[in-house]
DNA sequence: ATTGATTAATTAACCGGTTAGTTAGATCAT
DNA sequence: ATGATCTAACTAACCGGTTAATTAATCAAT
């Protein structure tokens, strides 16, 4: 009642701590400075995961920060310790996958394979990653179906980051191909995301899959299986079918 | 307080009358029975309508039965009144949409069409039918991804009623293709998930193609290129390629 | 070394805005 | 006058976010 002034003071306050937190740890000699439970780290990256897991099946909207706080083993109000909000905390797990994610393709894209090659690593790549993180397709999925205007603040970070050096990277590797003769006159701005598509869509459609073919398509069998379809896939759609191995036709 | 007791046998006498009402409409001589405003049918299909746009937007966590009722230009009891609560809405939703789906797609099964043009036509049409309705692809991926057990109360209907048959009957002119020896050897069980991926995933993600290529994906005539792409690679995926034609088969 | 200030880490309890769902009644075609 | 259609106003519960207090590690000066 007698504070109700000084709410937004009080936040503005905390939020430069926040900011200055990290340049702070590194001015001061030595970093570890350590509260009551001396675990920092552990708790921010447990938070990170239970909101990863519960945004992923949930979104953002269904998504419960009780749920998170508890999956996370902490207090909620820790999350709003670390992270500003549930938007701020969302957008935190969406960097934390797209980041992993850009870590592998671009080995991928800094190798130096032939165009044939370097598709099939590429999409090998980011087919493992997403099999080893199964929820991290419908977190993708999901910001890109929220991607309306207004609806996301992070879109635009995401697709500047991520999406459009990721999607510059791979044109640039389909044209060589195409230009070497190796592969069919494709264009990228439809391949890329139809390449994109075939890998996603099997783990974020899981659930129906279980259902449709009546065992777990989650199976590292099943994944296995997966892997060499879409490869199949995506090599037929792509590469020039060559004639007897006789080089490079034109 | 005092009539806290009787919530419970209020709501289900309303829900016995509700299930009741579709035989009554039929039995009575002639539907059009009209009340205050005398729209009834207008309204239950504005609702739906309505409902849809948000949903799919929104997904059913996010989105707002106020929003819905306001869009639908109509009082919010009113969703009530003609479902019984927001998931109910929601599976009227997804049927009105695979119901309109399965019947386009499945002109098709029925036509007596060879393998090949009948895959044609069969992914022109499910192509067609989103591109005319660019709303659902995000229901059904939204769907797809809220099958948790216990998350959706309408998925198995789903599977049973669309999923599943037409699944089936995509899977047999695959048989018949590949026995023919038009079609590569493929796993129907990969392939079939596949081209949805492809055709699918344009349209629930246009809003970051938006971003990525700063244009406007769902004008006409990027459509037409996306069908005629969507063809394309999955011609290329599927069909044994003919030596005299290395054809883009339109 | 002991003490006391400082700050990071953490929590229990609470608050108030939002939202699904309800109610009691109005309207109107038949 | 009856019952289908429709509405304004209401309520209970839920849920994101806050607060004020607490604990423990580090530091500074005795």
């Amino acid at each position: 009642m007698t504070r109700s002034g000084s709410h937004k003071e009080t936040r503005r306050r905390r939020e430069e701590i926040r900011e200055l937190r990290p340049q702070m740890r590194r001015n001061r000699h030595e970093l570890h400075r350590m509260g009551s439970r001396g675990q920092p780290e552990e708790s921010r990256a447990a938070i990170l995961q239970a909101a990863a897991r519960e945004f992923s099946e949930k979104g953002i909207a269904g998504a419960r920060t009780d749920a998170i706080a508890h999956a996370a083993r902490v207090n909620k109000a820790l999350l709003y310790y670390y992270f500003k909000d549930k938007e701020t905390l969302y957008g935190a797990v969406l960097d934390n996958a797209f980041g992993g994610m850009k870590a592998k393709v671009f080995k991928v894209f800094d190798s130096d394979l032939p165009p044939r090659e370097k598709v099939v690593a590429y999409v090998s790549a980011y087919f493992d990653f997403f099999a080893s993180n199964p929820m991290y397709p419908k977190l993708v999925q999901r910001e890109m179906m929220r991607a309306r205007v207004g609806d996301s603040v992070h879109i635009e970070r995401l697709v500047k980051n991520y999406f459009e050096p990721i999607y510059h990277r791979v044109s640039e590797i389909l044209h060589k191909g195409i230009k070497e003769g190796v592969f069919r006159k494709v264009d990228p701005a439809h391949f890329v995301p139809s390449m994109i598509a075939v890998i996603v869509f099997y783990f974020s459609s899981a659930p129906v899959m279980r259902r449709l073919f009546r065992f777990d398509p989650l199976t590292p069998e099943r994944i296995a299986e997966r892997r060499a379809a879409v490869l199949d896939f995506i090599s037929a759609a792509l590469f020039k079918p060559c004639r007897a191995n006789s080089g490079v036709g034109q």
